[in-house]
DNA sequence: CGTATTTGACCGGCGC
DNA sequence: GCGCCGGTCAAATACG
């Protein structure tokens, strides 16, 4: 009996402990609720801060481009009386003419360059819109032309010199990429349907011809052709402009084109004088943006150019304004960028075919996730350019599509840095980056 | 059987 | 007007 009460009497104090355990548990659930509680407070109120500094960095962004359109407008106009001292002063150099002076008028650049242009489907619903971003109104353009005195008298007056140039009538603006690419096509994350080959003239690899079917009424084109000299290298060809959602890894790719351009569309409407041209032949003319490794300056001294663009050549072929991103050779950049940047040269194998998507990014479901999830900017960073996205080693995105494709990002972050060094890609990238802002924030309800 | 690719025909722009 | 050339169409074919 003894031994049964000091059983119970054990039995009791343990309830008694058990319950006042329990009392203390409860006190420090409680405790433990309230500090998360803090805990969620405080990041609340993180949150809300910077969601204010996204706020100001936008509407700084926005002014800061603003502020470059009115200064380009400016440049450009005084540029086009600089040009025609140069010209009475027997500079043999001709200016790049793209025909489009339309861009003037700062609400006619916004709409035109940003490669992520928002259309306002009435309402405050707006669509992204992610493309080569330069759809050419040539009729427009004409027009503006006539329009524009100043403009007009240049034009004539150089005609003199440079009947080349103006007689061509230039059509829609395209963007060559050129890779060393041991594959048919190279995957830039679209789904693209091929619809005819041709043994372009000069060249006896065929031409393959393809159209982007990720949507049936998108215009956009691209043929891709091994270059004749180096059946290694893959020049793909980029026309038009998307009129449909990206996944992130097609998003990389058009951003890089559009953003190349926008380029060409602003550096052909402002007339830099920086950009000059030599014209090969009847129906083509190029200008090379020289890096200050390798190739020259047009008998101009490099600081008077306002662009920095390694690999990069601005030219019309068909009449067609074309960019092309050499990427096929390792373009040098200045310390502080190649510290970050191309390691490695940027060739590809088969085994590293320059991979702009997942290989499964044809599939729809990818498609549509990543478009509700399109782009991991780093907003505290105060980081918005694409290197940022590659180069951010937790980037759920970018790890996914590294481990399950063979791309290499340090090429397609030479590409984009190539691209971002010029203020004006900058201006661009950054209006197209606070138009994504304004439609990521539609998931985020920035 | 549906979809993608191939390939010859066709069209339009341009130069002669 | 004719030929050349780049680009596109569409029927035939291949493929999963």
């Amino acid at each position: 009996m003894a031994a049964s009460s000091s059983m119970e009497k054990s039995m009791f104090s343990f309830f008694e402990v058990n319950e006042e355990h329990d009392d203390q548990t409860m006190v420090s659930k409680t405790s433990a609720q309230d500090i998360e509680m803090g805990q969620v407070r405080q990041e609340n109120q993180k949150l809300k801060h910077t969601l204010s500094m996204v706020l100001k960095d936008y509407n700084s962004l926005q002014t800061h481009y603003n502020d470059f359109f009115q200064q380009e407008i400016s440049k450009s106009s005084k540029n086009l009386v600089t040009d025609h001292q140069e010209g009475d002063h027997g500079n043999e150099l001709i200016s790049l003419s793209l025909g489009t002076l339309s861009s003037y008028k700062q609400k006619d650049s916004q709409q035109k360059v940003n490669c992520f242009s928002t259309t306002k489907d009435g309402g405050d619903e707006q669509e992204l819109k992610l493309g080569l971003g330069c759809e050419f109104d040539m009729k427009k353009d004409e027009k503006t032309q006539n329009l524009e005195p100043k403009v007009h008298n240049l034009k004539s007056e150089r005609r003199e010199d440079n009947d080349l140039l103006d007689h061509i009538p230039l059509k829609k603006a395209r963007v060559s990429v050129k890779v060393v690419c041991d594959t048919q096509t190279m995957n830039d994350g679209c789904q693209w349907r091929k619809y005819g080959q041709k043994i372009a003239k000069g060249n006896p690899c065929p031409r393959a011809y393809y159209r982007c079917t990720v949507s049936s009424s998108c215009p956009v084109r691209k043929h891709v052709q091994r270059c004749a000299e180096d059946r290694s290298v893959l020049i793909t060809t980029y026309e038009g402009t998307h009129n449909h959602p990206l996944s992130v890894s097609a998003t990389a790719m058009a951003s890089t084109t559009s953003a190349a351009a926008s380029m060409l569309k602003s550096t052909s409407s402002t007339s830099q004088p920086g950009l000059t041209t030599t014209a090969t032949s009847t129906s083509s003319s190029t200008t090379t943006f020289s890096g200050h490794h390798g190739t020259t300056y047009n008998s101009r001294p490099p600081h008077q150019y306002p662009f920095y663009l390694p690999n990069t050549t601005i030219s019309t072929y068909q009449s067609h304004p074309t960019i092309t991103l050499d990427l096929t050779t390792n373009p040098h950049f200045n310390k502080s960028t190649s510290s970050n940047f191309l390691r490695t040269q940027p060739r590809f194998s088969s085994s590293s075919c320059l991979n702009f998507s997942s290989p499964t990014s044809s599939s729809s479901s990818s498609m549509e996730s990543n478009y509700k999830n399109p782009i991991n900017f780093s907003y505290l960073g105060r980081q918005t350019s694409y290197e940022t996205f590659y180069q951010n080693p937790s980037n759920d995105n970018f790890r996914s599509k590294s481990s399950s494709s063979n791309h290499s990002p340090e090429t397609i972050a030479a590409a984009t840095k190539a691209l971002t060094a010029n203020p004006s890609f900058r201006s661009a990238l950054a209006a197209s980056i606070t138009s994504l802002v304004r439609n990521v924030g539609g998931g985020a309800r920035i």
